[in-house]
DNA sequence: TTAATATTGTTGTATATACAAATAGGGTAA
DNA sequence: TTACCCTATTTGTATATACAACAATATTAA
């Protein structure tokens, strides 16, 4: 009886014994990519159980991204996704903290401006509105790693908070001046040299590569609410990422 | 009756209004980090819903880690997670032609080696063991964008096919060629400068700064089985990512 | 033949119910 | 006071049911 795919005396769920039921089969290409899973109906009729658990259990699969549902058609074994690439880019503190250094954040600049033309089209916004303009250098143990500008309209008027110089987040910024809720964000990654104030600020010689992000924060309709660029220095900073099953295992290689 | 929060006649399913209306509360700092959600017989009464339909919303809010639940005790708004930034990076070849460009590789080497002492450190292989050794450069338009060095070890001893010299994926090369399935691979981004055999295979002057990419590929026991290295041209390559829930509209942006 | 219609099968949404399991708080006995 | 138990609260699991929405096929009508 413990051989059972399902074991309804077992103390796992049985949704989950169903899921990871399904995940060996797809692993073990017993159930390949295009396949069709068997319906909700013959599965809870094949163990016994509830449609309910059964969708339980796709959902689960659904939400790992090894199957998919169509409606009115059937539950399909997914490809296998290989083409994105998830980076950790953010949390530059408790990034730096983890590596045993101190992080500290310095205010270079902050103002109320107004927009003028370039500004005004990178925020879509009319010339002469009001905005925050932040400039911050990021250091650890003392040593310059990234260097932000960052640009967001003033809506709300409400006065800047020294926890925000610390917070270099732009969704927070803009969550807290601009009158709009973030919604969505884009973030471009390019490589770049650095010019001659960028290196200074840095502290490295100008032309040395550099990461260079340019982010944007979009609101509920999907018009821009703040705009930033982030400067990361190429000799200090790396992206890594990991994919698989055995994550764990392979962090220290 | 449209103002309200969760409308019975809406196109919309009642659990994905929920679920919209939390994370209003939660993006607009109305509920905070740390903050207790009603429980879930409280929102069903409150909206006159069942209590089913509610976990279904606390169940989306879950999975986008805004919220936590915890067993006996309720749900809780979480601390906005790390900001994890998805890019797309492989599947160059449906990127170029995307781009309405023609996608080509030609192979500059592909040779039987028997490992060196740096190989076999970075294969985690005895010295003298038999690898793969590629150099591919990847065109669009018959300009140079990706210039990339693979090895794996070559167990099986098959014999390379033309195919695999259009396919630039590692973990394809070390499925056919390694007697190990690949199972997780690590990948490291960091920016270069282009020495000079670089430069001028990527068809731009020596120090023109790059995307370098480290790409290892592990099997089921953590064990490596390919290594690779990548360099994509910064003048006309960079990475995009997208967050949040519209997705879908901000792309033209 | 072709187009419109009906039927059947499948996943999606929503409800109602029952009990299990973890948590927190209060009361009781030593 | 301290330890223990009991109870109420809250989320977790599982079932049964009903109908909606979509897809594909079969049937019918022109």
């Amino acid at each position: 009886m413990q051989g059972e795919i399902v074991d309804k005396n077992s103390i796992l769920p049985i949704y989950y014994q169903l899921f990871k039921h399904f995940e060996k089969q797809i692993r073990g290409k017993q159930l390949q990519p295009g396949d069709a899973l068997p319906t909700e109906m013959e599965i809870a009729a094949r163990f016994g159980i509830s449609r309910m658990t059964v969708r339980r259990a796709i959902s689960e699969l659904v939400s790992a991204g090894m199957v998919y549902t169509q409606k009115g058609k059937g539950t399909f074994v997914a490809s296998p996704r290989l083409d994105s690439v998830v980076f950790n880019l953010n949390n530059f503190y408790d990034e730096i903290r983890q590596k045993g250094m101190k992080p500290h954040s310095e205010l270079l600049e902050a103002r109320i401006i107004k927009a003028d033309e370039k500004l005004g089209r990178r925020l879509g916004i009319e010339v002469n509105t009001r905005c925050l303009y932040f400039r911050i250098v990021i250091t650890a143990d003392g040593e310059p790693l990234a260097y932000e500008t960052k640009y967001t309209v003033y809506a709300k008027r409400t006065p800047i908070l020294e926890s925000e110089l610390k917070d270099p987040s732009l969704s927070t910024l803009a969550a807290a001046h601009s009158d709009a809720t973030p919604s969505s964000s884009k973030k471009v990654l390019m490589v770049s040299k650095t010019t001659e104030e960028e290196a200074q600020v840095l502290g490295v010689s100008p032309g040395t590569p550099v990461f260079l992000m340019i982010q944007t924060i979009f609101d509920d309709d999907s018009k821009i609410i703040a705009w930033g660029k982030s400067l990361y220095r190429g000799d200090r900073y790396k992206l890594t990422s990991y994919e698989g099953w055995n994550v764990e295992d392979i962090k220290n290689s």
